[in-house]
DNA sequence: AGTATTGACGAAAACGATTTAGTAAATTAA
DNA sequence: TTAATTTACTAAATCGTTTTCGTCAATACT
């Protein structure tokens, strides 16, 4: 391994004058700077990044909390998209990351400790249990942190505009007439309340009233339990003309519950989902669906976050939109 | 931050023997290992992980590359699964992992300098162009490496069985009756060359001719490519009646493309994807595919890797079988 | 001319662990 | 009883950087 010692002895400086030389300070004359860099590339070095963070306390790494029992990790689409668009911009940034997980070798570790031990300079912490003793106690440690989709106080974090979407999704409904509207929704988490609360605001503004059995709770990407959601609805004396779906993929639960009861989506029910995945254009019939911004979300989420470990920032949050999608899955409901 | 000198300080003895202590040398009294482990816990000591590599050399983190330009890294399903069973087993294991690019911030660095950047133990290469020269000089390099799906001679391997996958599927279609059958395949790797290997052992079994236009390249995880493919296929003299395609997601393409013909499928034609993703699980019709086990060939790659690191092991080439896995998208074809 | 300033560089400590080569006391062997 | 061995520990070097003070010329200011 070629260290800094190697280019100062080709050199004939001094280790101090290579590193002051690299990392650009003034100090050094220009022919000199000129000298080590052309050799510093001339002998491939690499700076070693353990011995640089050792010094300077700045891993260039940012931890990503990405867990869920609910879903299996990377595996959901959704999220999927979320990571690799923080990927993509904290690398356009310097920053590696460092998946955070609780259990690393046979040894129990906390989440906190996990970024401790691996000096990750932030951490991006995204669609976990936010009451969860060990996020908190990473959310109120030393360590700059982003949430996505949930907001701490003082802290800075990113929301997809939940309200909008559910609200958006309910008045479309509602304008092609639909009166008996279902909203199957996810466990209760800030953002269920948020699609909940727009979910009732288009019912309000269309003066529809939705009898409390309307609004049932599933399971958010399990399609399983969307199904038997779904079967209580059809069961009710009342079945809805419409539902709207936790998210896409476990729509297909109640897709298939809607099927196997020999109805048709959207002669005899209309549905909608929400996230607008690859997989809700490719349905058939296509989905109408709200596309939450994942891409946004991700960068977003890591730029807000480098500039408050880089710089002072002041906490913030901000708020990323979406996109109605429109699909084949509605249809228009006269009475 | 809490570190040896602290311990040390708090049981009064020396910061060597608490390293000693912490790390099992039985050279010290069973009491102050005791008494050092005691007091870790309470000042809630983590080792410094840059720290302890600067000296021994190990980093316990394995570098994943995962690039390919076809598809958009994290979001291709299988690929997901793959790389959420590398980063459990390697969590199991003690480690973490670190996505390798060649942009890092603003500098260019080639896949190896981002590896030595890192010092990372080893690396986990996947579904990349094995013959880019960035790959080679990695894959030729003294870091240690696990290629999946791609072999080199006297290196470690993790394959998938390509070979008796497309033979099964096409043996299926044959059995169905099916004498005009397709395939389009993705590009000239050698996960392809080993598809249409087992694809012509099959119709050479059933004795079936295929004339040379009825195998047709298109592009993995493109369904744009894909569906390119299937017109030219469905505007021949005399299509197929089944068509195999190169995996279950890009079929979207094709399925897209006969429906717009007013086929259906599996009436008019038959098909057949390949991954077994769980998107083929839930499409309509259910597509018949080839399940590649992602879980299996993530936690093998893993732990081949990880005992090359850790022991001596021999380069060993490890072939992971898959599931045929039926669906509604082939019919019985009888002339 | 004498002093102050600037420019360009180097010596050495430090970061937090591990590890080698001791050492002193306790135990065993002869 | 003395020498040899074992036990339990420590001092100090080390890994590859960064950074704080110097230092020593050269230049600029009274």
């Amino acid at each position: 391994m070629v260290t800094i010692k190697d280019i100062s002895r080709e050199c004939g400086v001094s280790p101090a004058t290579v590193s002051k030389a690299l990392n650009g300070y003034a100090e050094i004359s220009p022919e000199t700077v000129e000298l080590v860099k052309r050799t510093a590339s001339k002998l491939n070095y690499m700076p070693n990044a353990a011995a640089r963070l050792l010094k300077t306390n700045r891993s260039h790494n940012i931890g990503v909390l990405f867990v869920d029992d609910t879903m299996s990790g990377l595996t959901h689409e959704f999220f999927s998209h979320v990571l690799n668009s923080v990927k993509e911009e904290a690398e356009a940034d310097g920053y590696d990351i460092t998946f955070i997980s609780n259990n690393i070798g046979r040894q129990k570790m906390s989440f906190l400790q996990h970024c401790r031990y691996r000096n990750c300079d932030g951490v991006v912490i995204a669609s976990v249990d936010f009451q969860n003793p060990e996020v908190l106690e990473l959310v109120r440690s030393e360590v700059p942190v982003i949430t996505i989709d949930y907001s701490f106080d003082n802290l800075s974090s990113i929301v997809s505009d939940n309200q909008e979407g559910a609200y958006r999704l309910g008045s479309y409904l509602a304008e092609q007439g639909h009166r008996k509207i279902a909203f199957v929704h996810g466990e209760r988490t800030l953002v269920t309340q948020k699609r909940i609360r727009g979910f009732n605001k288009a019912m309000n503004e269309y003066g529809i009233e939705i009898p409390p059995e309307y609004i049932i709770e599933a399971r958010y990407h399990d399609a399983d339990s969307v199904r038997k959601a779904t079967a209580a609805l059809l069961d009710l004396e009342e079945p809805p003309t419409a539902i709207m779906f936790p998210d896409d993929f476990s729509f297909i639960g109640g897709q298939t519950e809607i099927i196997e009861r020999g109805l048709s989506i959207p002669d005899d029910i209309s549905v909608c989902g929400y996230d607008g995945i690859n997989l809700s254009r490719i349905l058939n019939p296509q989905l109408t669906t709200w596309r939450q911004n994942a891409e946004r979300i991700g960068k977003e989420s890591v730029r807000k976050l480098v500039e408050s470990i880089e710089g002072t920032s002041v906490a913030e949050q901000i708020m990323v939109s979406g996109e109605f999608l429109s699909g084949n899955s509605v249809r228009k409901w006269e009475n």
